[in-house]
DNA sequence: TATATTATGGCATATAATGGCAGAAGATAG
DNA sequence: CTATCTTCTGCCATTATATGCCATAATATA
């Protein structure tokens, strides 16, 4: 990441984002103890489906506000990245360096920090144990 | 490997995906200590079943994030290789040498030298002493 | 052995990623 | 309202990475 606190997108994500939605905005959310960024469109559909939650499920809507209250706008620059804008960044307490993770329609940025403690020298071994759980899935 | 990263792929794998899939496009992804290149098919499938985990089962999500969040689609070039990115290379610590295995629906790329540790003397010992196995049935 | 096919290596160019600076826009305090 | 500070934005320079292509080597096929 860069000083000023912008972030680039991997081309080939950017790519896809192109094609499959001819428009490279993204929304960026916090989440957990990392952002989200989510193409612009599947941040619309997503919007589509919580708006549908009930008002009476409390705990849904605080979680909803969480996500929504803190989702920003972020266009890709003439150099493909997004700015990300101080408060997510400390939310994340992503301050130099970060991880990004595509994830099927949306992409994971961590502080580097954070990633290392909670994926790095434990995922491995986790993902050994799952292995036998992921062989279901045909791997 | 050449210097800049690019791995041929078998013509016969790739005779393979041309006429069961039309496509030779493969997306290669970080597992374990070593690399698998799965045809751009068979991992559609596979992101598929493996986006049905809820995202409560936090154990399995962190094993998707280590295989998901580095894939990379990697197209094949008119000498029948893949360019495998940076980050990639650097997980499995592939450097010069590789050793590919296919394996039915994927192919696994090791760097020769993780291959020989974990596969090579060993292996080749087990072959060996069930060779003499198998010469007792005559083969 | 000749010929075709496949694999490898390397270079030149194109594209992408990174870092930094300077000015614009916005916020804050006096 | 103005001065000052912070954050954001556009742009340029540099480096790193990827790609296309050609030449040669190795392997398979006739």
């Amino acid at each position: 990441m860069t000083k000023t606190g912008r972030v680039s997108i991997p081309s080939k994500f950017r790519e896809v984002c192109r094609k499959k939605y001819s428009d490279e905005t993204f929304v960026i959310t916090n989440f957990d103890r990392y952002l989200i960024a989510y193409p612009m469109r599947e941040w619309n559909e997503l919007e589509k489906k919580l708006s549908k939650v009930s008002i009476t499920d409390s705990e849904a809507i605080s979680s909803i506000r969480y996500l929504m209250g803190n989702a920003v706008d972020c266009p890709v620059d003439n150099q493909g990245r997004v700015l990300i804008p101080q408060s997510l960044r400390s939310y994340a307490t992503i301050e130099t360096e970060v991880v990004l993770v595509g994830m099927l329609k949306k992409i994971e940025i961590w502080s580097k920090e954070i990633w290392e403690k909670e994926n790095g020298s434990g995922a491995f071994e986790t993902f050994i144990q799952s292995r036998e759980v992921l062989a279901g899935y045909g791997l």
